[in-house]
RNA sequence: GGUUCCGUAGCUCAGCUGGAUAGAGCAACAGCCUUCUAAGCUGUGGGUCCCAGGUUCGAAUCCUGGCGGAAUCACCA
């Protein structure tokens, strides 16, 4: 048994056989015992001296005493209402000798019955690139992925295209105007960056039609309406709604190339979709939804004829589902899209992976969705995370201030591939297992960058500290990881075997319990980061894992420690360390390398 | 203006279901390679946890009110 739930159990029992009221769970609180003090655990007593009737100095002897027998207790000490526990180093020997080489250590069964998820993320519209928000986007979704995975759910990972609407009319209009008939392989470029080219072009052309408008006197906003490239790209839209052959085609068209650069940057990203929606598929279904709703009195249409949905008494306002002239908003798609999956999955829980800036816009969805009746609306549940920005601010597609995602995963393999080889750490290996390597470092570097940090909060990207490998960054804890490969790969060809028979006690050094009680909180950690739904928190703890391994593996000999029970320990610490940090960086959907 | 989120070291971030003297990394400075990978390790300096009240044995953490910032409230997506 754990030694928290040893102690937790102990602490009810004391009070069962003093015939006190037995304590809730949540009043013992068990706590790492903070550095500055001897001991691993601590047990704070002040929620129980009320309870017990003493002092805090009092009851913390008096339960210090009772808990110093359990056998995986070799002493205590208090101060102030603390009592810190030290656990025998027996426990954590035992520990770490039992749990290195076990596959599964970390993950969490699933019963018979195991709950299906569905996570949406990367969700891209087809005009432009992805860039760094999409990033941190498709690095989160993949990595919640992984983390319920591990928490024993089937996961089915869903993706919805942006694939329709005046946006991609604009693209498509800019490519008949000033395409000259090109393809993205005539010019020379990946499809979404061509096709995100012309719709910059299209931009740029609108707003100096717009300028001359207002230059002769017309306001803006009228001009805004009339210019006749909007009016152009509006038409398109409206014959791409009726089905003309030819704008069709045009579309399939260019969509099929902003697919395939896509596709080559998932691949980079190591993201991958089990299914993936088309707008353009699921509005129809949305649409449905909506008349049916209005047919049973639970939507409300207005005299122009369009169509809402009343959520004041729900604390929000009126949203509209379909505009006068009967097209699709965002959000009608989104209900389609809703109704499509619980079809095609009856999932236990729908995951949103989408930015906070659409937070209104998920509560408007579910309740809409109970209002419509659907039971399982409550299933669904909106991850938001914040935005990204540069150190000068905003990102501005407007300005060019965007960082492209195909160019940052560039510089960053380019970055690891200098610094490789200035540290010279990559000689004798051939040019395939280099590259491999060192497009492991540096995807590893961008994607911890990304992922240590709370999803919830907005973060400031930094492109020179992003490339900075020490520290607290991916490549520190990759190169732990190599380090550990390779004391195990020398210990295999000197014939040093770690033995996993007898138990053994002898006394633990500090840093050989901190790596201990690290390795050992990994399990809750991976719990506790699919309920909170934070990649963040597995973050933290493996690259604390990688510091205090290094730090142990800086003043212990391993394979050189002549007491072999010791040896033994020591073998399969770092055995049980090199695992964790693979597991922990797979889970954030990082690889690591075993040479670097 | 309403609603929601955020404010911790020069910078980037941990810590937040209340617990001890608030921690890391970067940057700066000073050390450690004849020993299992120095992408490592050790040390030094660095704080009004935005401000003011409140709740209590105890508040960076919870509550109220300010100040500062962000998002959102579209017949945009």
């Amino acid at each position: 048994m754990r030694i928290e739930k040893t102690i937790t159990l102990a602490v009810k029992r004391f009070f069962t056989e003093k015939s006190l009221p037995e304590p809730d769970s949540s009043l013992i609180q068990l706590q790492k015992t903070r550095k500055e003090f001897e001991g691993d655990l601590t047990l704070v007593v002040f929620p129980l001296v009320r309870l017990m009737k003493m002092s805090p100095a009092e009851a913390g002897l008096v339960l210090g005493n009772y808990l110093k027998e359990l056998p995986g207790i070799s002493d205590f000490n208090v101060i102030k209402g603390f009592v810190n526990l030290v656990v025998k180093s027996s426990y954590w020997i035992d520990f770490v000798n039992e749990s290195a080489g076990d596959s599964n250590y970390g993950y969490h069964e699933y019963t018979v019955d195991r709950e299906t998820v569905l996570v949406e993320f990367s969700s891209p519209n087809t005009n432009k690139p992805l860039h760094l928000g999409h990033i941190r986007n498709n690095l989160l979704g993949n990595s919640l992925t992984r983390i319920f995975e591990a928490n024993g759910k089937d996961v089915k990972k869903v993706n919805l295209v942006n694939d329709r609407g005046i946006h991609i009319c604009k693209t498509m209009l800019a490519w008949e105007k000033w395409g000259n008939n090109m393809r993205p392989v005539d010019a020379g470029k990946k499809g979404d960056h061509f096709v995100g080219d012309l719709y910059v072009m299209f931009e740029k052309a609108y707003r100096n039609e717009i300028e001359r408008m207002v230059e002769k006197g017309m306001n803006e906003e009228e001009a805004r309406r009339e210019a006749s490239l909007i009016k152009e790209a509006r038409e398109m839209l409206r014959k791409w709604e009726a089905g003309d052959p030819a704008v069709v085609e045009l579309w399939n068209k260019m969509n099929g190339w902003v697919y395939e650069g896509f596709d080559v940057t998932y691949e980079r990203l190591g993201v991958s979709f089990d299914k993936i929606y088309y707008e353009s598929d699921t509005y129809h279904k949305g649409k449905e939804i909506v008349g049916e709703g209005l047919k049973k009195g639970l939507l409300i249409k207005k005299e122009d004829g369009s169509i809402w949905a009343d959520l004041t008494h729900r604390g929000l306002d009126e949203k509209l589902l379909l505009r006068s002239d009967g097209t699709s908003v965002y959000i009608t798609q989104d209900l389609g899209t809703a109704v499509m999956r619980q079809e095609d999955y009856n999932a236990g829980k729908m995951y949103y992976v989408v930015g906070n800036e659409q937070d209104y816009h998920f509560r408007a969805l579910s309740l809409i969705l109970e209002e419509l009746g659907y039971a399982w609306a409550q299933n669904i549940e909106h991850i938001s995370y914040g935005m990204v920005e540069l150190p000068s601010g905003k990102m501005k597609s407007r300005e060019g201030k965007v960082v492209d995602a195909d160019n940052l995963i560039d510089e960053m393999i380019q970055t690891a591939g200098k610094l490789s080889e200035e540290l010279g750490k990559l000689e004798g290996l051939s040019c395939e297992e280099k590259e491999s390597i060192v497009r492991v470092i540096g995807m590893g570097a961008l994607k911890y960058f990304i992922l240590k940090v709370d999803p919830k909060k907005n973060m400031i990207f930094n492109p020179e500290e992003s490339i900075d490998f020490n520290g607290n960054t991916g490549p520190f804890i990759q190169y732990t990881h190599a380090r550990i490969r390779s004391l195990l790969k020398k210990a295999e060809q000197t014939g040093i075997v770690a033995n996993s028979a007898g138990a053994a006690d002898f006394q633990l050094s500090k840093k050989e319990t901190g790596v201990s009680a690290l390795l050992h909180e990994f399990p809750q950690v991976v719990a506790e980061a699919g309920k909170t739904c934070s990649p963040a928190i597995i973050a933290n703890l493996i690259y604390e894992l990688a510091r205090e391994y290094n730090q142990f593996y800086h003043d212990h000999p391993v394979l050189k420690e002549e007491n072999c029970d010791i040896r033994n320990y020591r073998i399969h610490l770092s055995t049980l360390t090199g695992e964790v940090i693979k597991k922990g960086m797979a889970l954030l959907g990082i690889e690591v390398p075993d040479r670097m």
